[in-house]
DNA sequence: GATCTGGTTCGATGACTGTCAAGATAGAGG
DNA sequence: CCTCTATCTTGACAGTCATCGAACCAGATC
């Protein structure tokens, strides 16, 4: 409950404006393979539609027709990848969305004006 | 040339919004897994930040370490997942970002207010 | 401590994916 | 038609991934 592997917020500047770096395309890729999955997908809106912004895992795993240990499994990839953060409360451990991710995704994909708190490290070549 | 795979555009409200259905995650889920890749990432950052928004493979092969087919592979992807599309004129094919994919991706990531050039089709479901 | 329940880790297995070499296809120019 | 170049397709192989059952850990409650 404590690995947060990528940290990509405000890694670069949006895909139209300048190419990644190899090193650029791995870091965003990571969180991009994580999200392509339709299970940890779902699984990443459900936790961020949730009512409080984050759900347990036994809210979670009803859903789908997949054993425990496979839920569990996505949700460390999610973690593993930023996406999500975990935490154990009494009996129950409870996922919440790290929006900020996304947020940054989000800025990476489209030629961010507003939101994006893009590119400081922007490598103006 | 002519397949165009996921139709996403338009297809779901922000994650944070309602839990996305087994269908919709399916569908999304191709176009993150399409973007999951460090080499189509930064292939489809290639094509996005090329000169008049299009580039011809010629351009794109010598950026990497990699054998023809390999990024032909990659880019077949990149297209079927409608990320890109591609056409032929003369000798060369020219490939291009589809933009409103990518808006449209964005747009379902975060909670979209201000953002959303999601043009058309606007799916108020 | 014993036990029950909620979650995670481990090990195995079948499916998928990235990669390349070799062959095929499409225009251009002889 | 033949050849040359640019690109795609095919077939094969190694590596990765999703999934499960079994075993394990963490709190809670007896």
């Amino acid at each position: 409950m404590s690995k947060q592997g990528a940290e990509v917020v405000g890694c670069c500047s949006p895909l139209a404006r300048q190419p990644l770096t190899a090193e650029q395309s791995s870091e965003l890729a990571r969180v991009f393979k994580a999200m392509g999955d339709p299970v940890r997908l779902r699984l990443l809106s459900l936790i961020a539609s949730h009512a409080g912004g984050e759900a347990c895992v036994c809210d979670l795993t009803d859903v789908f027709d997949l054993s425990g240990p496979t839920i569990s499994h996505h949700l460390k990839v999610l973690r593993e990848a930023g996406l999500i953060s975990g935490e154990r409360r009494g009996t129950w451990v409870y996922y919440l969305v790290r929006r900020e991710l996304l947020a940054t995704v989000a800025a990476v994909l489209v030629p961010g004006e507003d939101r994006a708190p893009a590119d400081h490290a922007g490598s103006p070549s």
